[in-house]
DNA sequence: CTACGCGATGGCACTAAGTCCCATCGCGGC
DNA sequence: GCCGCGATGGGACTTAGTGCCATCGCGTAG
């Protein structure tokens, strides 16, 4: 028996990567996945509340990394200042080492609206993070939400360019890049007529 | 029998929001939703992809609604412009006389999240389709996705408002107010030092 | 009036996700 | 060496969701 090795969450994870990119998503019970871990369904729903969880593990540690950026901000930084830093902050979900699971997740992702569906709550959980950590800094309400969506956008544009299979440029820059570009443009639309 | 009374899919609809009402989402089985609405299990299966899809049927007819008034701008009104007529085209969707149900529907989905996720997911298509209409009139891409993103927010705020249970006001007066305040806190954002 | 066909429904069997509960195991402390 | 705690195993159970075929209602051709 593998009774009692560690990162039963961990080996799942793999294990179930490995099976979605084998047989396809639907194809792979939840039996399998446990069974190929040297576990059982019941640990495996022990550790992810669901099947399509076991892709999200690290959007649960990036939010709290998100919002524990934004707070430790200077004062006086502007929100779109904060989401820089927020996605600076994130590198380490990124890290180039893990890239070449990325393109696989992404596929499986796109291929199957039930986990597209849990990577846009996984994000709008983020963006309610965001959202409250710059309310906490005294940003008025509707600026909060929009600049949050703004930095969802960023993240979101850059982890799909982060995860190409030729991709070698470090997270930050892409997400520092994308997040300057939103930023021009939200000032051409503000500046635009509005009726 | 009730074999081949009309509006099989409306009367699920109904049968469901009731069945929620009264015992809760979990607590309501297909099987108790289809028999409300005089029919079975299959049926039901047949009109709706799955158990959450029975609460957002207006959300697909909306997305085409919103996409054809983008489509029927003038060609060289800009990206808010067309957000504030697509938000206008859909006025259809938030009818007064069918008010009354919209806080049961919006607590039913805020307390599943499942439920949410589901909404996120037909959001998300809505967006996508706001932005290849946005394309399709010159809007380059990061613009179109940002704008999209706008139109979103400024939807789902004022989908949310309009749902309060003391509300009164037409949805196209809150959402031109939401898109308006919104266009302000832009100009703020991309104006505000980025770094 | 009958025969035929089409589309919507009913019914049933089946798979797999997810829940619940309890037994069991391994490790560390007393 | 005993004991308790946390993690695992295992099995029974409910229900969402799929697939297939029989059945029904209605319109239409002849």
């Amino acid at each position: 028996m593998a009774r009692w090795q560690p990162n039963a969450g961990e080996r799942l994870e793999r294990a179930a990567l490995e099976l979605f990119g084998e047989r396809g998503y639907d194809a792979t019970a939840v039996t399998e996945i446990a069974a190929r871990a040297g576990l059982t369904k019941s640990t495996f729903f022990r550790h992810y509340a669901d099947k399509r969880e076991v892709l999200f593990g690290g959007d649960d540690r990036l939010a709290e990394q998100f919002g524990a950026a934004i707070r430790q901000a200077p004062p006086d930084a502007s929100p779109l200042a904060c989401l820089g830093a927020a996605l600076r902050a994130c590198e380490a979900t990124f890290p180039m080492d893990r890239h070449d699971l990325a393109p696989l997740r992404y596929a499986v992702i796109a291929a199957h609206p039930e986990l597209h569906e849990r990577q846009l709550l996984k994000r709008a959980r983020l963006a309610a993070i965001v959202t409250e950590a710059l309310r906490e800094r005294g940003v008025d309400d509707t600026t909060a939400r929009l600049a949050a969506q703004m930095g969802i956008l960023a993240f979101s544009t850059a982890a799909s360019r982060w995860s190409t299979v030729d991709n070698r440029r470090p997270f930050a820059d892409i997400a520092a890049e994308v997040l300057d570009e939103l930023r021009t443009r939200a000032t051409e639309l503000g500046a635009g007529t509005a009726g």
